[in-house]
DNA sequence: TTAAAACAGGACAAAAATATCTTTTTTATA
DNA sequence: TATAAAAAAGATATTTTTGTCCTGTTTTAA
Protein backbone atom coordinates (compact mmCIF):
# COMPACT_ATOMS: atom_id res chain seq x y z
CA UNK A 1 0.00 0.00 0.00
CA UNK A 2 2.41 2.41 0.88
CA UNK A 3 5.73 2.13 -0.93
CA UNK A 4 9.21 1.25 0.56
CA UNK A 5 10.47 4.77 0.68
CA UNK A 6 7.52 5.98 2.03
CA UNK A 7 7.77 3.11 5.06
CA UNK A 8 11.16 3.93 5.40
CA UNK A 9 10.46 7.44 6.11
CA UNK A 10 7.77 6.97 8.82
CA UNK A 11 9.83 4.79 10.60
CA UNK A 12 13.07 6.84 10.79
CA UNK A 13 10.70 9.86 11.24
CA UNK A 14 9.62 7.94 14.37
CA UNK A 15 12.58 6.49 15.54
CA UNK A 16 14.26 10.00 15.54
CA UNK A 17 10.96 10.87 17.19
CA UNK A 18 12.09 8.53 19.49
CA UNK A 19 15.60 8.89 19.95
CA UNK A 20 16.86 12.42 18.79
CA UNK A 21 16.64 15.83 19.82
CA UNK A 22 18.72 19.14 19.29
CA UNK A 23 21.22 17.86 21.44
CA UNK A 24 21.30 14.17 20.69
CA UNK A 25 21.63 14.01 16.35
CA UNK A 26 21.74 10.89 14.85
CA UNK A 27 23.77 9.85 11.66
CA UNK A 28 22.11 7.89 8.45
CA UNK A 29 24.65 5.00 9.36
CA UNK A 30 22.79 4.17 12.84
CA UNK A 31 19.69 5.23 12.01
CA UNK A 32 19.48 2.56 8.46
CA UNK A 33 20.89 0.36 10.91
CA UNK A 34 19.03 0.01 13.56
CA UNK A 35 15.88 0.21 11.11
CA UNK A 36 17.31 -1.88 8.59
CA UNK A 37 16.88 0.13 6.04
CA UNK A 38 19.26 0.56 3.31
CA UNK A 39 22.20 3.41 3.76
CA UNK A 40 22.31 5.39 0.56
CA UNK A 41 18.79 4.85 -0.29
CA UNK A 42 17.53 6.16 2.99
CA UNK A 43 20.28 9.17 2.87
CA UNK A 44 18.15 10.33 -0.45
CA UNK A 45 14.88 10.45 1.56
CA UNK A 46 16.27 11.94 4.58
CA UNK A 47 17.44 15.17 2.09
CA UNK A 48 13.99 15.08 0.98
CA UNK A 49 12.20 15.23 4.31
CA UNK A 50 14.58 17.81 5.27
CA UNK A 51 14.03 20.17 2.35
CA UNK A 52 9.98 19.41 3.55
CA UNK A 53 11.32 20.93 6.73
CA UNK A 54 10.07 17.32 8.12
CA UNK A 55 13.11 16.76 9.68
CA UNK A 56 15.96 18.96 10.92
CA UNK A 57 20.16 17.89 9.90
CA UNK A 58 23.05 19.50 11.01
CA UNK A 59 26.61 18.83 9.10
CA UNK A 60 30.20 18.53 10.86
CA UNK A 61 31.50 16.47 13.27
CA UNK A 62 28.60 15.79 15.88
CA UNK A 63 26.09 16.80 13.52
CA UNK A 64 23.70 14.69 12.11
CA UNK A 65 19.36 14.44 11.70
CA UNK A 66 16.87 15.53 14.43
CA UNK A 67 13.34 16.27 15.02
CA UNK A 68 12.37 20.14 16.04
CA UNK A 69 9.07 20.42 18.19
CA UNK A 70 8.15 22.12 15.44
CA UNK A 71 8.84 18.70 13.31
CA UNK A 72 7.24 16.94 15.51
CA UNK A 73 4.36 18.75 15.02
CA UNK A 74 3.84 17.69 11.61
CA UNK A 75 1.39 14.26 11.09
CA UNK A 76 2.17 11.55 9.51
CA UNK A 77 -0.07 12.30 6.57
CA UNK A 78 2.29 15.26 5.75
CA UNK A 79 5.06 12.17 5.03
CA UNK A 80 3.01 9.98 3.04
CA UNK A 81 1.65 12.92 0.63
CA UNK A 82 5.08 14.12 0.46
CA UNK A 83 6.70 10.74 -0.44
CA UNK A 84 3.84 8.66 -2.30
CA UNK A 85 1.37 11.76 -3.33
CA UNK A 86 -2.26 12.74 -2.00
CA UNK A 87 -4.19 10.74 -3.72
CA UNK A 88 -2.76 7.72 -1.54
CA UNK A 89 -5.99 7.41 -0.10
CA UNK A 90 -8.67 8.63 -2.41
CA UNK A 91 -7.95 5.82 -4.92
CA UNK A 92 -9.74 2.84 -5.33
CA UNK A 93 -9.21 -0.61 -4.18
CA UNK A 94 -9.92 -2.36 -7.63
CA UNK A 95 -8.35 0.97 -9.74
CA UNK A 96 -11.13 2.53 -11.10
CA UNK A 97 -10.72 6.21 -11.81
CA UNK A 98 -13.11 7.02 -9.26
CA UNK A 99 -14.15 5.96 -5.89
CA UNK A 100 -16.83 7.15 -3.99
CA UNK A 101 -19.96 5.96 -2.50
CA UNK A 102 -22.12 7.27 -5.97
CA UNK A 103 -20.04 4.55 -7.88
CA UNK A 104 -18.93 2.02 -5.64
CA UNK A 105 -17.00 -1.08 -6.66
CA UNK A 106 -17.79 -4.38 -5.51
CA UNK A 107 -15.11 -4.03 -2.52
CA UNK A 108 -15.94 0.02 -2.41
CA UNK A 109 -18.05 -0.43 1.45
CA UNK A 110 -15.62 -2.82 2.91
CA UNK A 111 -12.20 -0.43 2.14
CA UNK A 112 -13.75 2.76 2.14
CA UNK A 113 -14.80 3.34 6.08
CA UNK A 114 -11.32 1.77 6.86
CA UNK A 115 -9.38 4.27 4.64
CA UNK A 116 -11.28 7.04 5.96
CA UNK A 117 -10.46 6.04 9.58
CA UNK A 118 -6.59 5.43 8.67
CA UNK A 119 -7.13 8.48 7.03
CA UNK A 120 -8.01 10.72 9.84
CA UNK A 121 -5.36 8.89 12.32
CA UNK A 122 -2.55 10.16 9.59
CA UNK A 123 -3.91 13.35 9.19
CA UNK A 124 -5.05 14.42 13.07
CA UNK A 125 -2.26 13.06 14.83
CA UNK A 126 1.19 14.63 15.04
CA UNK A 127 4.33 12.87 15.12
CA UNK A 128 4.52 14.15 18.61
CA UNK A 129 1.46 12.05 19.77
CA UNK A 130 2.43 9.43 17.79
CA UNK A 131 5.78 8.67 19.61
CA UNK A 132 4.28 9.72 22.92
CA UNK A 133 1.98 6.43 22.02
CA UNK A 134 5.17 4.47 20.97
CA UNK A 135 6.37 4.89 24.48
CA UNK A 136 3.46 4.55 26.58
CA UNK A 137 2.07 1.45 24.73
CA UNK A 138 4.72 0.38 23.51
CA UNK A 139 5.06 -0.29 19.57
CA UNK A 140 7.76 -1.38 17.07
CA UNK A 141 9.01 0.34 14.81
CA UNK A 142 12.02 -1.95 14.07
CA UNK A 143 12.36 -5.76 14.76
CA UNK A 144 15.80 -6.42 14.81
CA UNK A 145 16.38 -4.18 17.88
CA UNK A 146 13.45 -4.61 19.78
CA UNK A 147 14.61 -3.75 22.50
CA UNK A 148 15.83 0.03 22.03
CA UNK A 149 11.72 1.33 21.47
CA UNK A 150 10.39 -1.17 23.69
CA UNK A 151 8.16 0.99 26.65
CA UNK A 152 10.64 1.68 29.79
CA UNK A 153 13.69 0.78 27.68
CA UNK A 154 14.48 4.52 27.43
CA UNK A 155 15.43 6.90 30.50
CA UNK B 1 -2.02 -2.45 -2.02
CA UNK B 2 -3.00 -4.87 -4.81
CA UNK B 3 -0.93 -4.82 -8.28
CA UNK B 4 -2.21 -3.24 -11.08
CA UNK B 5 -2.54 -6.92 -12.72
CA UNK B 6 -4.23 -8.05 -10.16
CA UNK B 7 -6.69 -4.87 -10.28
CA UNK B 8 -7.14 -6.12 -14.25
CA UNK B 9 -7.74 -9.73 -12.98
CA UNK B 10 -9.92 -9.05 -10.45
CA UNK B 11 -12.15 -6.50 -12.70
CA UNK B 12 -12.05 -9.20 -15.80
CA UNK B 13 -12.80 -11.90 -14.03
CA UNK B 14 -16.32 -9.93 -12.05
CA UNK B 15 -16.94 -8.66 -15.58
CA UNK B 16 -16.67 -12.25 -17.55
CA UNK B 17 -18.80 -13.45 -14.26
CA UNK B 18 -21.47 -10.84 -15.37
CA UNK B 19 -21.28 -11.47 -19.14
CA UNK B 20 -20.04 -14.76 -20.16
CA UNK B 21 -21.06 -18.34 -20.01
CA UNK B 22 -20.12 -21.18 -22.19
CA UNK B 23 -22.65 -20.07 -25.20
CA UNK B 24 -21.33 -16.19 -24.81
CA UNK B 25 -17.64 -16.45 -24.55
CA UNK B 26 -15.72 -13.14 -25.12
CA UNK B 27 -12.65 -12.26 -26.56
CA UNK B 28 -9.33 -10.29 -24.62
CA UNK B 29 -10.15 -7.49 -27.24
CA UNK B 30 -13.74 -6.88 -26.18
CA UNK B 31 -12.81 -6.85 -22.09
CA UNK B 32 -9.83 -4.95 -22.68
CA UNK B 33 -11.93 -1.91 -24.24
CA UNK B 34 -14.76 -2.30 -21.81
CA UNK B 35 -12.22 -2.43 -19.05
CA UNK B 36 -10.10 0.44 -20.38
CA UNK B 37 -7.19 -1.62 -19.69
CA UNK B 38 -4.02 -2.71 -21.96
CA UNK B 39 -4.87 -5.15 -23.88
CA UNK B 40 -1.62 -7.30 -24.42
CA UNK B 41 -1.01 -7.30 -21.16
CA UNK B 42 -4.55 -8.62 -20.19
CA UNK B 43 -4.15 -11.36 -22.81
CA UNK B 44 -1.05 -12.37 -20.52
CA UNK B 45 -2.54 -11.63 -17.40
CA UNK B 46 -5.98 -14.55 -18.89
CA UNK B 47 -3.11 -17.14 -19.84
CA UNK B 48 -2.30 -17.13 -16.34
CA UNK B 49 -5.74 -17.26 -14.98
CA UNK B 50 -6.34 -20.17 -17.49
CA UNK B 51 -3.95 -22.23 -16.41
CA UNK B 52 -4.94 -21.80 -12.84
CA UNK B 53 -8.36 -22.51 -14.12
CA UNK B 54 -9.58 -19.56 -12.66
CA UNK B 55 -11.02 -18.59 -16.04
CA UNK B 56 -11.86 -21.46 -19.30
CA UNK B 57 -11.03 -20.45 -22.76
CA UNK B 58 -11.01 -21.53 -26.33
CA UNK B 59 -9.31 -21.36 -29.28
CA UNK B 60 -10.34 -20.21 -32.92
CA UNK B 61 -13.38 -18.23 -34.28
CA UNK B 62 -15.84 -17.41 -31.71
CA UNK B 63 -13.50 -18.78 -29.20
CA UNK B 64 -12.59 -16.42 -26.04
CA UNK B 65 -13.17 -16.30 -22.22
CA UNK B 66 -15.56 -17.34 -20.00
CA UNK B 67 -15.94 -18.44 -16.37
CA UNK B 68 -16.90 -22.15 -16.21
CA UNK B 69 -19.59 -23.12 -13.10
CA UNK B 70 -16.34 -24.24 -11.71
CA UNK B 71 -14.35 -21.26 -12.38
CA UNK B 72 -17.15 -18.72 -10.07
CA UNK B 73 -17.11 -21.10 -7.57
CA UNK B 74 -13.78 -20.06 -6.95
CA UNK B 75 -12.80 -16.86 -4.47
CA UNK B 76 -11.16 -13.55 -5.01
CA UNK B 77 -8.77 -14.26 -2.57
CA UNK B 78 -7.80 -16.91 -5.34
CA UNK B 79 -7.03 -14.73 -7.58
CA UNK B 80 -4.96 -12.35 -5.25
CA UNK B 81 -2.82 -15.38 -4.13
CA UNK B 82 -1.93 -16.34 -7.57
CA UNK B 83 -0.85 -12.82 -9.07
CA UNK B 84 -0.25 -10.73 -5.71
CA UNK B 85 0.75 -13.83 -3.61
CA UNK B 86 -0.15 -14.77 -0.46
CA UNK B 87 1.36 -13.04 1.89
CA UNK B 88 -0.63 -9.90 0.51
CA UNK B 89 -2.81 -9.24 3.76
CA UNK B 90 -0.42 -10.67 6.27
CA UNK B 91 2.32 -7.97 5.62
CA UNK B 92 2.65 -5.25 7.93
CA UNK B 93 1.86 -1.81 6.76
CA UNK B 94 5.20 -0.02 7.52
CA UNK B 95 6.79 -3.23 6.20
CA UNK B 96 8.58 -4.44 9.54
CA UNK B 97 9.36 -8.54 9.05
CA UNK B 98 6.44 -9.26 11.15
CA UNK B 99 2.52 -8.29 11.91
CA UNK B 100 1.24 -9.53 14.61
CA UNK B 101 -0.95 -8.41 18.29
CA UNK B 102 2.34 -8.99 20.10
CA UNK B 103 4.87 -6.81 18.18
CA UNK B 104 2.60 -3.93 17.18
CA UNK B 105 3.48 -1.30 14.46
CA UNK B 106 2.43 2.40 15.29
CA UNK B 107 -0.79 1.69 13.45
CA UNK B 108 -0.99 -2.07 13.43
CA UNK B 109 -4.39 -2.14 15.44
CA UNK B 110 -5.57 0.83 13.38
CA UNK B 111 -4.93 -1.33 10.01
CA UNK B 112 -5.54 -4.96 11.38
CA UNK B 113 -9.07 -5.41 11.80
CA UNK B 114 -9.67 -4.07 8.40
CA UNK B 115 -7.15 -6.49 7.12
CA UNK B 116 -8.89 -9.58 8.70
CA UNK B 117 -12.44 -8.65 7.15
CA UNK B 118 -11.06 -7.60 3.89
CA UNK B 119 -9.47 -10.75 3.90
CA UNK B 120 -12.37 -12.97 4.90
CA UNK B 121 -14.64 -11.09 2.63
CA UNK B 122 -12.17 -12.41 -0.38
CA UNK B 123 -11.61 -15.76 0.80
CA UNK B 124 -15.23 -16.79 1.97
CA UNK B 125 -17.36 -14.88 -1.05
CA UNK B 126 -17.30 -16.64 -3.98
CA UNK B 127 -17.06 -14.94 -7.60
CA UNK B 128 -20.61 -16.29 -7.79
CA UNK B 129 -21.75 -14.69 -5.00
CA UNK B 130 -20.22 -11.53 -5.84
CA UNK B 131 -21.59 -11.18 -8.92
CA UNK B 132 -24.73 -11.68 -7.61
CA UNK B 133 -24.40 -8.47 -5.33
CA UNK B 134 -23.27 -6.50 -8.20
CA UNK B 135 -26.43 -7.68 -10.38
CA UNK B 136 -28.32 -6.66 -6.94
CA UNK B 137 -26.33 -3.78 -5.58
CA UNK B 138 -25.56 -2.24 -8.41
CA UNK B 139 -21.58 -2.08 -8.71
CA UNK B 140 -19.23 -0.63 -10.73
CA UNK B 141 -16.15 -2.40 -12.19
CA UNK B 142 -15.62 -0.12 -15.34
CA UNK B 143 -16.11 3.91 -15.24
CA UNK B 144 -16.17 3.93 -18.72
CA UNK B 145 -19.24 1.87 -19.68
CA UNK B 146 -21.27 2.58 -16.58
CA UNK B 147 -24.43 1.31 -17.95
CA UNK B 148 -23.18 -2.33 -19.13
CA UNK B 149 -23.04 -2.81 -15.41
CA UNK B 150 -25.82 -1.48 -13.48
CA UNK B 151 -28.48 -3.70 -12.57
CA UNK B 152 -31.17 -4.27 -14.74
CA UNK B 153 -28.68 -2.93 -17.82
CA UNK B 154 -28.51 -6.69 -18.71
CA UNK B 155 -31.12 -9.27 -20.13
C1' DT C 1 45.03 25.34 10.07
C1' DT C 2 43.74 21.03 9.18
C1' DA C 3 41.59 16.73 8.99
C1' DA C 4 37.68 14.12 9.86
C1' DA C 5 32.74 13.68 10.25
C1' DA C 6 28.62 14.24 8.42
C1' DC C 7 25.13 15.83 5.06
C1' DA C 8 24.14 17.36 -0.12
C1' DG C 9 23.76 16.43 -4.77
C1' DG C 10 24.25 14.34 -9.17
C1' DA C 11 24.95 10.42 -11.93
C1' DC C 12 24.50 5.76 -12.38
C1' DA C 13 22.78 0.70 -11.83
C1' DA C 14 19.68 -3.03 -10.87
C1' DA C 15 15.27 -4.94 -10.26
C1' DA C 16 10.49 -5.18 -10.65
C1' DA C 17 6.33 -3.94 -12.73
C1' DT C 18 4.03 -2.80 -16.72
C1' DA C 19 3.32 -3.00 -21.52
C1' DT C 20 4.12 -4.51 -26.45
C1' DC C 21 5.27 -7.31 -30.46
C1' DT C 22 5.72 -11.46 -33.17
C1' DT C 23 5.08 -16.12 -34.07
C1' DT C 24 2.70 -20.44 -33.29
C1' DT C 25 -1.21 -23.35 -32.35
C1' DT C 26 -5.95 -24.44 -32.45
C1' DT C 27 -10.43 -24.66 -34.43
C1' DA C 28 -14.87 -23.40 -36.67
C1' DT C 29 -16.67 -22.98 -41.08
C1' DA C 30 -17.01 -21.77 -45.87
C1' DT D 1 -9.04 -28.47 -47.49
C1' DA D 2 -8.12 -23.64 -47.14
C1' DT D 3 -8.93 -19.73 -44.49
C1' DA D 4 -9.52 -16.71 -40.94
C1' DA D 5 -10.24 -15.91 -36.11
C1' DA D 6 -8.80 -16.34 -31.73
C1' DA D 7 -5.87 -17.66 -27.79
C1' DA D 8 -0.98 -19.37 -26.35
C1' DA D 9 3.69 -18.60 -26.03
C1' DG D 10 7.90 -16.43 -26.03
C1' DA D 11 10.81 -12.53 -26.79
C1' DT D 12 11.43 -7.76 -26.22
C1' DA D 13 10.68 -2.90 -24.64
C1' DT D 14 9.51 0.77 -21.36
C1' DT D 15 8.76 2.80 -16.98
C1' DT D 16 8.94 3.05 -12.14
C1' DT D 17 10.91 1.89 -8.00
C1' DT D 18 14.66 0.84 -5.48
C1' DG D 19 19.31 1.01 -4.49
C1' DT D 20 24.43 2.49 -5.14
C1' DC D 21 28.49 5.33 -5.96
C1' DC D 22 31.27 9.24 -6.17
C1' DT D 23 32.41 13.88 -5.42
C1' DG D 24 31.54 18.14 -3.13
C1' DT D 25 30.50 21.21 0.85
C1' DT D 26 29.92 22.45 5.55
C1' DT D 27 31.16 22.17 10.22
C1' DT D 28 33.89 21.56 14.15
C1' DA D 29 37.26 19.52 17.32
C1' DA D 30 41.96 19.21 17.98
S1 LIG E 1 -14.90 2.59 -5.68
FE1 LIG E 1 -13.48 1.03 -5.38
S2 LIG E 1 -12.84 1.44 -3.38
FE2 LIG E 1 -14.25 3.05 -3.72
S1 LIG F 1 2.77 -4.75 12.77
FE1 LIG F 1 2.52 -3.19 11.35
S2 LIG F 1 0.59 -3.60 10.60
FE2 LIG F 1 0.83 -5.22 12.00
Amino acid sequence: MLSNACQYAIRSILYLGMRSDEEHKIGVKVISKELEVPQPFLAKLLQQLNKSNLVTSTKGPYGGFYLSETNKQHTVWDIVSLIDGNEKFNQCFLGLSKCGDDNPCPVHFTVSAFKQKLFQDFKEKTIAEFVEEIKLKGRYISLKSFEILKPDSDS
